[in-house]
Formats: C-alpha cells, structure tokens, sequence
DNA sequence: GCATTTGTCGGTATACATTTG
DNA sequence: GCAAATGTATACCGACAAATG
C-alpha cells in the first residue's frame, strides 16, 4: 500500500495505477511514452522522482527506473542524478534536417548546402574522368577503402590542413554523415556515452539515438568546450569518447583556438577517450584566421578518428569522405565500413581525386570562399553581432535571438512567410539552455539576392 | 560456501575465483570472452550450466546469466533453453567477406562477385549520362530519396520482378549491405531478434552482431526455411523481423518456390513479424525455373521491405540498391536513410537509370545469364550434385564436404594452394549443423579458363 | 559543509518456459 | 507424459554517487 496520499500533492505525471499490466516496467514505459507524444507531458516538464512514483503506484522504486529508462534511450526523457528526470526538448518530434519535403517556394535557411553555384566545375571533371580509358577499374568491387592513387590524392588534400599520415591510416567513404555511423559503429557500443557541446549537429544526435548511444553535454564559451567541464564530466561518468567539431562548431559556428584544443587534448589523454573529430569545414576557412586549426588528431594520433569531408568544399552531390585513423583501429574501421557500404561508388571517388589533382579543387573552395564573403557581409548588415564569437567564413550563423520564443511554432511561423530556419533547440543535447538562438544557413540560397530577401523577412519577424 | 566440491566433476570452464572482482558479472564476461578468443574454450564448447558455475564460484546465478548474455550479444556464445549455453562457431574471428586483402595472384572463389566482363557496357553509360546536358543537377543535396525519374526506373526495373508500388515507396540507397544497415537501424533496436535461416549471408550476421540485433536460426529443407518450424520459434520467443532471401538464398542457392513463400508469409502474419527481403538475384534468374518467385513483400506489403540491389545484375561498382516498404514505415525509413548516408550519389543513381531506360541493363543481364549458365556447367562437369536443391544459375554453388574438415584451416590451406574458397561454418548462425558445406563463387574469376584451373585445383583437394 | 533528494548500478529472489531423457 | 535440467524475464533490495540547498 502506498504510504502517503498523494491527492493534495501536485505530482506532474500521476499515471492510472489500473492501466499498469504485467511487466509493469514495460506497461509504465508505454504510457509515459503516450502521455509524451500525445502532449501530455511537454518538453521540460519534470517527471515526479523515482522513489515517489513508486510510492504512487506501490512498485519498487527501480521497476520505475526502468522504465524512465527504456524512455530515455529512446531519447524522450532526460535524467541527471541529484536534480530529477525530464522530458526531452527534442522528445516528440524528429530534428533531423534534409532537404526532404521541404516546399519549393520556400527560402532555406535550414539545411546547410555549399554554395551549388560551384558545381560547374565539377560537372568538366566528370566529363574528364568519364572520358578516360579504362573506366572498367572504377566499376568492380576491388579497393573497398579506396584505390591508391585516390588515397593519395586524399592525403595531398589534407596535408594543407596539417594532417600527416600514411595510406593504411586512410579509408574513402560516403560523406561526413556516413563516416560518423561507421565510426560510431566500429568503435562504440550500445551503451556507450560521448561527450559533445551542449548545441552540436542535430543528425548527429538522431543518429546517436538510433544506435543507443548516450551524448553527454559539456558546457562551453565563446572558444568552444570547457576543459574543466569535461574533466568534471569524465570524473563523474564512464565517458568513452569525444565528438569535436574544432573548425566550425555546427551550429554555432565557433572555431577553437589552438591554445583550448591543446588544454582539451589533455583531459582527453588522462580520461582516454576517443576523439572524433569533424573537419567538414576546414579547407573553407584555411588562411582566414589569426592561427590556423591545428587538428586534434595531430595532437593525439593514435585515438582519433578524423572525418574529412568534401561535400561542403567541393561538391554536395559527389557523397564523399576521407577517414583518418590509427593503425589500431584500421581493422574495425574498414571492417564497418564494409558492413555499412561494402564500398564507395570509385567512380564518384575518382572525380573528387581528379578535382583535387589537377586544383580545380583549391578553384572551387576560392570561389566558395568568396561567396560565403559576400554572405556573411550581407547577414552583418541585417544582424550585426559585433561580439559574434563565430568564425567570419561560416556558412551559416548562430543568430542571438532577443526574446524567448515557441521553438516548433517559431519555425513553423517563418516557413509560412517563405523562410525555413532552424531554432536552436534542434541541436540542443539534453534539456535546456537558457538563450535561444537560430541557425542561419547561408550557403543554400541561390543568389545574393534571394539571401537579401530571406533575411529582409527573417528581420521583420523578430 | 559452495555446497559440492567440484574437483572430481569436469566443468568445461573453471575460472579462477580469485580474479574475481567487482562488478562480478563484467570481470566473468571478461574472463570468458579471453578464454574464448585465446582459444582455450573452443567453438561448440558447452559451458557450464548458469546455476552450477555460480555454485562453483559461490555467486547467484543470474549474475551469471547477466556475464553469459554479455558474451551472447558480442556474439561469442549461444544459449539454448533447457540444452545449455556453447561457444558459438565464429565466436573468434569475424567472418566479414571483402576484397580487402586477398592475395593478388588467388583464384576468387570466395566474395560473390557479377562476372564484371560486362562492364563495358555500363562504362558507354557512363559517357552517355556524363556528355548530358543538366548534370548539375545530380551534384546537389536535392531529392535524398532518389530523383522522381530515378525511382520511375527502379520502378519499372522491379516490375517484371513481381513488384507494384508507387514511387513514395521506394527509395534509392548504395548497395544491399546499405540497405540492410539501414533498415535495421530504422525498424529494430538492440536487443530485438530476426529469424534467419541457419545458414545465411555472413556480413548480415556480423552487421546484426555489431547492432546486438539477435540472431534465431530457423532450421529448413531442401525448399527454404520451414514453415512449422518459424512458428515454433515464434511461439518460443519474441521475435520481431525474419531475414529472407527466397529467389536465391545466399549461401545455400535455394530457390523457396512459391507455395513455401505462401506458408511462410501466413506464419509471419500471424505473428507480425517485419520481413526483410533481399532480393539481390531476382533479375538473374527470371524466367529460368519452372515458376518465377512471387516476392514475399507482394504476399504481405504492409509488413515487409524488399531490397533490390542492382549491384549483382547490373554493375557491382556503381553501388545502388532500391528498398520498397510501406507507406507506414516511409518516415523512419527516410529518416533512417538520411543517418546513414544523408543520400546516395545522384550521378551512380543516374547511370544505372540510364541502362534501365535504355533497355542496356537487359543486355547486361543476359549476358551475365550467360554466363553463369557456362561457370555452372563447368561447375556440374568437377562436381555432379545431381540433387543439388539450388538455383540453376545461381553466381555460387554451395558444395557439399564428404568429410568433417576443420573450417579455418581448410580455408587456409586451399589459400596456400592459390584458391580462395569459404567454408559453411562462416555463414553459421549459433552453433553447428551436422553438414558441411564450401560456398564456391563462380563469377568473380576472369575467365572459364581461370575458373576450370580453380576447380582442378578444389577437386583435388578435397 | 553536511544532510537531503534523486538517479545509477549490481546483485538477488522468484516465477516461468523449454528441452531432454 | 512427467520430472529434471537449464535458460529467461522481471521484480526487488541495498550500496553508492551526484546535485541541491
């Protein structure tokens, strides 16, 4: 029998006690999931304690953990020893961002594309690579990592951006996103916690929950995560690895002075955690800054894997990725690949070697340079952050909202006025942080005119 | 204190009480796992039963079951109720199949590949689509999915296979392993189980064990998995999914004729199973039996995904697959999808498109008929199998061993001889079958002539 | 800075289902 | 067909750790 009552006690859940059917834990599990998709339970809300709930219902109190935690790793709640448990901002709706269904008509500030107007010059090296003799070594199951000569030609793009390694440290995959979910699973179990900025790429998340595996945020500052903070994480919990995105954070667009990668490195070595790392943006923004960024994965080489994509530099259609790895990881590496892939398309694979070979590439990411110029200096003047800690190349930005909004309504509002942009909760880990921002994608608007009229609107509706 | 003393009975494993430490049900797995992979406990080893090593070790049982389950989802053991818990036969090494690594100067019998002599054809595809005008439009993140006229060609591709859907049912991804990755991901979570036949395709068994997706293997005849059998496991178990490959199981060949489809599919309903289908071979063997394969997904739409990967019939390099599902997985599928690849090369999409609509795919598949109707007469002249119950042009036989041979090392000893060929044991799921098999490719040598020296070569070794 | 609240983890108890002989 | 052997599932208990005030 339950020891209290608790009808005068406000109890922000108080499920049916006669609907719990045997399992309890699994019956209890589906209703708080009900209550939460159907509304019920908005995001934030605190669920009432473990020990009280139980009280409630007369169970055990670890019957209720158990299924707050079938909850949670499907990513609906969101417990923190000491405070309670919470539903998840991000609980009933999906935040993946695609360019699926998304209407015609409409600016997209959302899904970061790369200035396609580039894409010209990768359709001549297409036609130069098809034109060649023998194409037939392209067509066949052979070199699923990558064929030599491509290999090398992935080693000569990344040189620049100060990574030194050798071919058997390097395998050829499908694009940023593909070599996070052959990384994640080569290297990672169900189970498993990574610790990321407390706003990171919101695919990324979708795709951690899907795989079971916990991200752990860690607060930071305008130079990017706090050293102190993660170190005050990895004491407090098992944590087996570390997703950076040192260039240009996603969303936020922070780029990380050597000096915190240095300090991260280290807390990173004690706590021995792997390292992945996500370079999408660094040959856009070499050159540009005061220091360049120096990889993580040259920092501590033998526990980093370090994604290297071409999909933002060159070409968004050409789905293709370098990996960089230790020689201790090269057999789960190129073994996921091989359960994920089986291999990368070499014809696509090819084209980007060619890009790179001849230098068109280094045209193309000049051209995208300066478009991602004129950008910028189009949103300063409709937005100027004069204390914007983002990186000045960004391809999107991380825009300070001035008053606390309606996340889902918010977005929604504007796509009805013709603009879709992304509100910071979508990349929010775990529950709130007390501003809000958007993400402002720059890079997928046609024309400087059309970026004008998208923030004409964004503007007018703030 | 342990009641019995356990000196005189042999207990297959006794690990030391002293290296015990806490938690106790880690450090056990750990144990086993290193006395698995170091060999002292090999495959088909039955292990002590739960109750009696946790008297040995003076722990409750169940923290044995928790050590035992660990290893069991890594894939090391496999436990049957009221029979014991054994050692799984490729508890040790992976049993991944790639072209990574082998040996140049071997003769391939082992990876599966299409009799690539026909790529010549798809390299005037790729000439024919690269010299269009419009290629930009393959080159950006438009269309996840599959472009519209992309899809209306995997539609029309699947038609002659027994297949209707609209185009919001299909959508393009890179290669059957892809598929696979990506509808477990979407449809499945650790921990669910899939009922296999007892021999199935390798990578789809390690993908599973990297997932901790759970493996049933369902026992079958000469037509394909049996009916009263699925539904004795169904009844035993919760099982979510069941893993079909009917036009031309892989490795065993078998063709399930129609009516054992009908059987199966009423089973699956009853128990609301998701199928998955993998149809890789359908297209090669049309036309060949005395009926063709009705596609399970036509028997029960609404619960299956059917894969049809264009990288056996078509071209293994240009790595594309076409998944149909319903309309009530589209969301989680596409979303699946986007996790995994954000999209698959509109440009690949394209060429095979172009060999589809030009009617040059059908050419491709003719001549690869042809061609494995050549390799398997060849085949029948080394080794007559005049009850073999496979398909007649399947790309791989699977051959029945007159004696016991110690899989690894009969691999390994036909390497040396220059033939690469794959024992049954590694398509085994659980623990053994009476009978041993080699599954011999037949389309990955250059030539008959190449092939007929391969064959020579087996013959006599065996 | 310590007590309280709250979640986490590992081990245990019990009921049950299946296989085997 | 029943009893014994054996694995499975779920609830519960207690020690512990982190956050809060």
């Amino acid at each position: 029998m339950p020891i209290n009552s608790f009808v005068d006690y406000p109890m922000s859940w108080r499920p049916e006690r006669r609907e719990l059917e045997r399992p309890v834990y699994l019956s209890l599990a589906r209703m708080l999931e009900r209550d939460i998709t159907e509304g019920f339970l908005p995001p934030g809300t605190k669920l009432p304690p473990q020990r009280e709930l139980a009280d409630f219902l007369d169970i055990n109190f670890t019957t209720v953990t158990r299924a707050y935690k079938t909850c949670e790793l499907k990513g609906l709640l969101h417990a923190v020893t000491g405070s309670g448990t919470f539903v998840s901002t991000n609980a009933v709706r999906s935040v993946t961002i695609s360019r699926d269904r998304v209407p015609v008509e409409c600016i997209d500030f959302g899904l970061v594309a790369s200035f396609e107007q580039s894409n010209f010059m990768v359709t001549e090296a297409v036609r130069k690579v098809s034109a060649r003799a023998g194409l037939e070594q392209f067509l066949n199951y052979d070199n699923p990592d990558g064929i030599p000569h491509q290999k090398e030609a992935a080693l000569r793009w990344m040189r620049p951006l100060g990574i030194t390694a050798n071919a058997d440290q390097v395998a050829i995959v499908s694009g940023a996103q593909n070599a996070l979910t052959v990384t994640l699973l080569a290297l990672f179990e169900p189970g498993s916690r990574i610790a990321v900025d407390e706003h990171t790429y919101s695919n990324f998340i979708e795709l951690a929950k899907s795989l079971r595996i916990k991200l752990i945020p860690v607060p930071g500052d305008r130079s990017g995560m706090l050293p102190e903070e993660l170190e005050a994480c990895c004491r407090s919990t098992d944590v087996q690895g570390i997703f950076l995105m040192p260039s240009c954070c996603n969303p936020t667009a922070i780029f990380m002075p050597n000096e915190r990668r240095r300090e991260l490195a280290s807390v990173i070595a004690r706590h021995d955690l792997i390292v992945i790392e996500d370079d999408i943006h660094a040959a856009l923004l070499q050159g540009t800054t005061a220091e360049d960024g120096l990889p993580v994965r040259e920092m501590l080489p033998e526990r980093t894997v370090y994604i290297c994509s071409t999909t933002k530099s060159i070409c968004s259609g050409i789905r293709l990725a370098y990996i960089v790895f230790d020689d201790t990881m090269r057999e789960r590496m190129l073994r996921s690949i091989y359960h994920v892939n089986v291999k990368t398309s070499s014809l696509d694979a090819e084209i980007v070697s060619e890009l790179i070979v001849s230098g068109r590439a280094d045209d193309i990411v000049a051209y995208k340079k300066s478009l991602a110029k004129s950008a910028n200096d189009l949103f300063a003047e409709y937005f100027p952050q004069p204390d914007d800690p983002g990186h000045p190349l960004s391809f999107f930005r991380w825009l300070r909202l001035p008053k606390p909004v309606h996340a889902s309504r918010f977005e929604s509002d504007l796509l009805a006025r013709g603009v879709r942009v992304f509100h910071s909760d979508r990349f929010l880990v775990g529950t709130g942080s007390r501003e809000q921002h958007l993400r402002v994608a720059l890079s997928s608007t046609g024309s400087l005119d059309e970026l004008r009229r998208g923030l004409e609107i964004l503007r007018s509706s703030l």
